[in-house]
DNA sequence: ATACCGGATACTGCATGCAGAAAATTTCGT
DNA sequence: ACGAAATTTTCTGCATGCAGTATCCGGTAT
């Protein structure tokens, strides 16, 4: 096993698949708040040695994605006032970026997106929820990417990755993967369009929208 | 030595020591821009075997403090639109959080900054630079983290981390260190006063003239 | 019955060995 | 002497062993 492993390696590091499989295993619920994660256990889940566990483990930690106790690790819970704080940073930062985005998009990048979006497209046509929800945090992660200031983009990505888990439950009911994807469709045409203005508007009024959307639904765990 | 380090790591793990050897290594300057860091050496320096170090160096990629190149890890090199780069960010969320800190600020939360910023007079009065940069950047984080939104103090925390090499550059000169000072006086005593609306007021004054003073000094690497 | 103490267990942190790949250096052919 | 091929060196990633500590459990004393 350590044979075939370490030739996948040269692809990807242990480590590196390790971290996405725990942070599937996040979002897929598999691994539920609260709960306690031991090396061992998910060494041999994964059928790796504890090694690429440990390391995955404090990386997953330090980016947010796990609490550690004093001793040992554990899926962290999310209160209802953490989706709140994540649409006020988002508030604070998405004009900016978009902004940039925006005015800076090269034509190549627009074809990134545009595909991008067409994938979620697809992917929702096609009633494939995974991949909807795979494919539309590409599409995001990716707008912001295209901002020219590096340090706006990781404090967004940040945050957007954290959220995967609650956007991925949002993401179950068909009518909201309908309005994320209007509400890309509309972003694109502004990016595309070299549209700040616009860009920044139509971000604007889906944070608006998604407020109303929290104060009456309750926030997803 | 294995034996006494045993002890040590009780208290504090030798992958945490390790990371923040190499991060005072960054902000002293003794690891250059550039530079390429490679385990074993780092091993021997420090004392310790190649696993502590193994983690400290890829924590400290995923905290922007190195670059992973595909082998091997390297001090990254600041542009000076990073440092330009880095008053946006600020300057979109430090009004937030300040408005947060200096509304819900406890009396112990006061009580401990007031200590840090004692700290920072004290050690500049006393011709401590050093010891000045490290209470003026605790002063900071400690600001920071009594916001009540976690996400928005991880943002902020996050650069201001990054910047500690070029804030201590900018702390080597006696004025700035003062005016360094001065501002955090009135921030503090804005935020101890519970009036956000000063408390903002100073930290946006502070930004402008950090603008201006980018605008005329070259900004430090 | 409960509280306290001692041993077993579980789990983490660190050291080290090994294998594979890339880079550097040497060797060989022309 | 120059370029190509081969060998050596260097360095990383992973597996594993060991040691130390915290936790859990059962036994004993009050």
């Amino acid at each position: 096993m350590a044979r075939a492993a370490r030739v996948v390696v040269q692809v990807e590091r242990l480590r590196d698949q390790v971290y996405q499989l725990i942070r599937e295993g996040l979002k897929s619920g598999e691994l539920k708040p609260g709960q306690r994660l031991v090396e061992v256990e998910l060494a041999e889940r994964y059928g790796v040695s504890r090694t690429p566990v440990r390391e995955a483990l404090f990386q997953l930690t330090r980016g947010g994605f796990l609490d550690s106790t004093e001793r040992g690790y554990s899926v962290p819970i999310y209160s209802e006032k953490d989706v709140i704080y994540r649409l006020e940073v988002k508030r604070l930062l998405i004009p900016a970026v978009t902004g940039h985005v925006a005015r800076t998009a090269t034509a190549l990048q627009i074809k990134r997106l545009t595909k991008l979006h067409e994938a979620e497209k697809a992917a929702h046509a096609a009633g494939n929820v995974e991949k909807f929800v795979e494919a539309n945090h590409e599409f995001r992660t990716e707008t912001h990417l295209i901002c020219e200031n590096k340090l706006l983009s990781r404090c967004l990505i940040m945050m957007e990755d954290q959220f995967e888990t609650a956007r991925s439950r949002i993401h179950q009911l068909e009518v909201n993967r309908r309005l994320s994807i209007d509400h890309n469709g509309r972003l694109l045409a502004a990016i595309a369009a070299h549209d700040p203005a616009a860009a920044v508007a139509e971000e604007r009024a889906f944070l608006d929208f998604l407020d109303g959307y929290y104060a009456e639904h309750a926030p997803v765990g």
